[in-house]
DNA sequence: CGCGAAACTTGACCTGTATCAATGTCGCAC
DNA sequence: GTGCGACATTGATACAGGTCAAGTTTCGCG
């Protein structure tokens, strides 16, 4: 593990940590196959043989906001943090990437926000150009691309709901549960919900402070609603969540 | 005007009023051609030829969030508020659709939210698999799509940022002016923006009540940062409110 | 012109969340 | 083990913005 890239700037990232067949990255190519919902499992053999792993250890950089986009990433393990700062230094966390998800797909000139990992990420990243040619290629792919971004959208509007017209205790457990539902599609379904991140990258990503959320959290498991375990919490009361949570 | 569709559920919306001439709607060609950042002019003259104008009065639904979709709507005319509501009532607008803006764009299945009229609004609308067949005849306007789509997450992710971590003068300030920027693609560059929708509408689109709205401003009028005059407001201290709203 | 309803503003007060300040807990180096 | 630093929790207090309740302005309409 010491050759992963320990900070922004490093000019050749290393492989993956795991990547030791003749064939490319193993571990890459399980997350490629898995899970993304913009391409399919034909395309992504294709594209992975055009891929460059890469690993970045907790609180690295991937890339910034603003700055050219030239590499599309795919994470294959660990979590991204995808934030924009005002400029007094305020966050907001726009989203977690988990494993499976692409970086960089608008295919815009600049990234539209800055990228950080949380836990050890390791990513495949494809030069912009290649990804962008290998696109050109498949109509169908970009239409499929399009679905996507049109389904981040949606997810986004979701966000501003949430942001703009609930309280505390509903943004923690909505952010519980959606979170439970991303990582099953990455790890199975549980009850139990790992929570990489720390408590601030929580607050501003649901627009909170990190006491709130800290109480929140507190409250919810002394009415017994859920249980904070090392990393995570488990989910108790799945009804009421659900209830806090509605869409 | 009589014959504008006056309420959701009437079958045949009438035709544009000012569709006289024999070539088609006069004025859904002119906002065809002139703002729509996913579209070029040859291809709008193209699509123009299918669309089929339609009218609504104030207040009137064009359509609700979850319902298929099966009409993309350019407004030619006038403004639409896009929400999100929760069970409870709270509602979230998520954005304005100004003329030459397109709903329903994304070709998911259904509407990802509920769209109703402010002002009058004139439409041109497209059957869904015509305007999908129109697109799939042409590959790199999928592309453009594509980037169109991105820039509303953009958009989005911007709105995530206000709602999340501003306050309520900031998040006024950043809607005049992100407003006035709008409509200057619209009618032309102006210090004096026009607010058609009520301060009810404001508010949802803030994460804010009513009357935070209004105080906040009274406040700004008072201080001679605008002006507030019938339907709208004249931005006066102009660096004063682009601090209040920096990025 | 005058009425009534809807939209907007204003004021007084309240509360959810932020802020400030300890205190507690965990993991790790030595 | 012990000490240290990062992170999390908890408590006391402050305040931005919400809530409730009048007014006031605007405007359509007879």
């Amino acid at each position: 593990m010491m050759s992963c890239e320990q900070a922004r700037g490093a000019d050749t990232p290393s492989p993956c940590p795991h990547a030791r067949s003749r064939e490319g990255c193993v571990d890459c190519k399980v997350r490629l196959l898995s899970i993304c919902a913009a391409l399919d499992a034909g395309e992504l053999c294709e594209l992975e043989s055009l891929s460059h792993p890469a690993c970045f250890e907790p609180r690295t950089t991937l890339f910034l906001q603003d700055e050219p986009a030239e590499i599309v990433y795919n994470v294959t393990d660990g979590v991204v943090r995808l934030y924009r700062l005002l400029p007094d230094g305020r966050r907001q966390i726009v989203g977690f990437a988990l494993p499976g998800d692409f970086l960089g797909l608008s295919m815009a000139d600049r990234f539209g926000f800055s990228a950080d990992a949380v836990t050890r990420v390791t990513t495949c990243r494809f030069p912009r150009e290649v990804f962008s040619a290998f696109v050109d290629t498949k109509p169908h792919l970009l239409r499929r691309l399009h679905e996507f971004a049109s389904h981040e959208l949606s997810l986004a509007q979701d966000q501003m709901v949430l942001l703009g017209r609930r309280t505390a205790e509903e943004k923690v457990a909505s952010f519980l549960m959606s979170l439970r539902d991303r990582w099953a599609r990455v790890t199975g379904a549980s009850v139990t919900v790992p929570l990489p991140m720390g408590r601030q990258d929580i607050a501003d990503f649901l627009g909170l402070t990190i006491e709130t959320v800290s109480r929140t959290l507190t409250r919810l498991a002394r009415e017994r609603a859920l249980l904070i375990v090392p990393d995570g919490v488990r989910l108790l009361d799945l009804p009421r969540l659900e209830r806090l949570a509605v869409a």
